[in-house]
DNA sequence: ACTTTGACCGGTC
DNA sequence: TGACCGGCCAAAG
């Protein structure tokens, strides 16, 4: 097989965040699972923070398993907020509540 | 080819 | 959930 790397990485993680639906948030090693890169969950992060610049899928809903927001992406509250989906005191995402569950 | 790094994860306490 | 820690793997230096 070839040198199969960050271009075809690129379009699975987009298209599985495509997936999230609103009100919904997916942690970086769920979305690297859907794509059969459990190991991978890492590079999906670095990933997601050029999905910024692309901002054309909805990154703002992946957070890490903590419900830790990404550092560096202020507009993720907001756009997470605009949502419906509200934040503890330590400023993480509920995700007893608002963890997508992949349906 | 080696080392460091990173929007991380899953145990354990 | 949080701190601590080891693991994991591709990309960048």
């Amino acid at each position: 097989m070839s040198g199969v790397l960050n271009d075809e990485l690129i379009y699975e993680i987009l298209s599985a965040v495509e997936e999230i639906p609103e009100g919904k948030v997916a942690s970086y090693g769920q979305i690297a699972r859907l794509i059969g890169r459990e190991k991978n969950s890492r590079l999906v992060g670095k990933v997601l923070s050029m999905a910024e610049y692309y901002r054309k899928y909805p990154c703002h809903r992946v957070v890490n398993s903590a419900g830790r927001l990404a550092p560096g992406f202020e507009e993720q509250c907001s756009l997470l907020e605009n949502e419906g989906v509200e934040f503890k005191e330590n400023g993480c995402v509920d995700m007893k509540k608002y963890g997508w569950n992949g349906e």
